[in-house]
DNA sequence: CTGAAAGCGCTTACAG
DNA sequence: CTGAAAGCGCTTACAG
């Protein structure tokens, strides 16, 4: 049998004598205590005397032990592991900076916890390893971000395990579904609102995949308040949220409405895109047309012009989406909606 | 005792009877075999006759059977699971495509295996919560990302299982360690010729952290050309790797050497701001000041200026740490050192 | 090719 | 406040 790396010699240790991972047992009659009493001393749990507690605790310095966390799984039936889920290829990612933050900030609330994140990410095959991971105990709870509509499997997770939502659930599978979001709606009416008050009169939309919760609220938001002024609606586009999806996108909005003077986009990275574009047709932004992004991620500011964006606290979601499934876990009650707070961020590009 | 989410009532089902994961034990009774035979079956051992591993896979099938990872762990001592560390906080991933390539990467490859990642971002303290994770037997092995020199502690994780960096370790360091890297030194080296073919006679360069081997790299590759070029080498600055430190170094930078006709920056981010100041100031990019990048990111393409860039195959890279960590898990021989190729990609920054 | 048995390292009622 | 014992759900030599 090969040499397995957790019984390898340490380096400069004889040869014969291979490290061991000290166990419960060995801190036990290290302490002249049982392997119970150091359970308890490691659990916290209270009724264990202040002397044995101490000596426990000295034990388990001296041997530098570490509980197995798969023994620990085993007995306890927890696996103190939460699942980060992105339904998307990796390299999604790269595109997404909502989606990072989001990751961010649920690894942030996470560190202060005694759970660890695993990350999963690619197009889940609703039979395949995703699923089967997911139904192996290996994880006591998911934090699922950017679902599209027809990920429908990911909604039956909730009835095996808790879940929280980055965004709300589809329509007709909301009941018992735990979500962090913000109003899109909202949010896009008053960026439409914006781009009213400055005067524009055809005001187009960016959008993104149509099978998105927040994509439609957004669109919902932004043709409302549109519609109210008695401006068309008809000037939008579709785009996948990425930069080169948008490129194409305004140029095919350019040639369907080319008096374009607002827009807003339903993303920071589309935005700084679809300003590009604007600005190769010689079209000046503001000036000529005013543009609004969403996000107010890190492209807000690194593009061609600063734009004016609406404030996503993306980070604070992940966060909060971390916070409301370890106290879920905890066995609290927890509220199944949290709705944070959006704003428009005024820039230059609008 | 609150009841547990797995033995939670499937809805729809008798509130009397909580749906228990089906066992190893309860597929073997199924098929009318012992433990060991469904065992061998599972682990896709040989030396089991078609006939009963068709029995088996049926019963599996009926029962819906997935493995529980904790007994399949604790017996094996394997987790199946590797740790993916970012020796950062967390929020760090905002400003770095890089970091966040190598993850899709590693991801990526990761979903082709039986393998899972473990995300372990935030500054870790060598005492803390990430070292205790790392001996607790819960990965089997690490993939390092971002490590600064003063890490050092995780280079000892190697003597207790398999590591691979992504970037060469800190000198002294070296042995046994696994990396995967470009040539930072010849990469910078790279840009500086590039820059000087445009004639260019006052090259500065924005680096990066001192403390990180890939900055120091890419520092000594421009100098060493810059001064083979007979030009002097005292336009440096160091900054952090995100748009705002860059603003700040650039503007440190221009009150220095105002003369400044060219610009190496060690990454695209900090580039993309680079530039926006150099606008700022009167410069025009590539007229009066010629800048080049690195990474070619998503960066490169959405700033003021498209980015004359060094291409490093960040994506790659994380793949490529992934593989060696497999095929290390393996047993497989693995090279220490594997490095990427990069190459200039000319926009119009330079 | 298959089975019986021990064991992986913990937790958890149950006693006392 | 502490111990003895059973059990969590697998894998793994050892026999045959």
């Amino acid at each position: 049998m090969a040499l397995r790396y957790p019984e390898r010699v340490a380096s400069g240790s004889n040869p014969e004598t291979p490290t061991r991972r000290p166990t419960l047992e060995m801190v036990a009659k290290e302490a002249g205590v049982t392997r119970s009493t150091v359970s308890r001393v490691i659990n916290a749990e209270r009724d264990v005397s202040a002397a044995t507690v101490e000596l426990v605790n000295q034990a388990i310095e001296r041997l530098g032990y570490v509980p197995n966390r798969a023994a620990r799984s085993l007995a306890s039936s927890r696996s103190m592991a939460v699942a980060l889920i992105v339904p998307e290829r990796a390299e999604w990612f790269l595109d997404d900076p909502h989606l990072v933050a989001l990751m961010a900030g649920a690894s942030r609330r996470l560190e202060q916890s005694e759970y660890v994140l695993t990350l999963i990410a690619g197009s889940p095959d609703p039979q395949g390893k995703t699923m089967r991971y997911l139904s192996s105990g290996a994880v006591d709870g998911g934090l699922i971000a950017s679902h599209h509509d027809q990920h429908s499997y990911l909604q039956t997770l909730h009835r095996s395990m808790p879940v929280v939502f980055g965004g709300r659930p589809a329509a007709g599978n909301e009941e018992g579904s735990h979500f962090v979001d913000v109003d899109n709606a909202a949010a896009a009416r008053l960026a439409a609102e914006h781009l009213l008050s400055l005067g524009r009169s055809r005001i187009g939309m960016i959008t993104g995949p149509e099978d998105m919760r927040s994509v439609v609220d957004r669109y919902d938001g932004w043709r409302a308040a549109v519609a109210e002024a008695g401006l068309p609606v008809d000037a939008v586009e579709h785009a996948d949220f990425t930069g080169a999806g948008a490129v194409r996108a305004t140029r095919r909005l350019l040639e369907r409405a080319p008096d374009l003077d607002g827009l807003f986009v339903a993303n920071d990275i589309m935005a700084n895109a679809a300003i590009t574009v604007l600005q190769q047709s010689g079209r000046a932004v503001p000036a000529d047309v005013a543009v609004v992004g969403f996000d107010n991620s890190t492209a807000a500011t690194v593009g061609p012009v600063p734009l004016t964006t609406i404030d996503q606290p993306s980070i604070d979601m992940g966060w909060r989406m971390a916070d409301a499934l370890l106290r879920i876990l905890a066995g609290e009650e927890v509220p199944t909606g949290i709705t944070l707070p959006t704003e428009l961020v005024v820039r230059d590009s609008a």
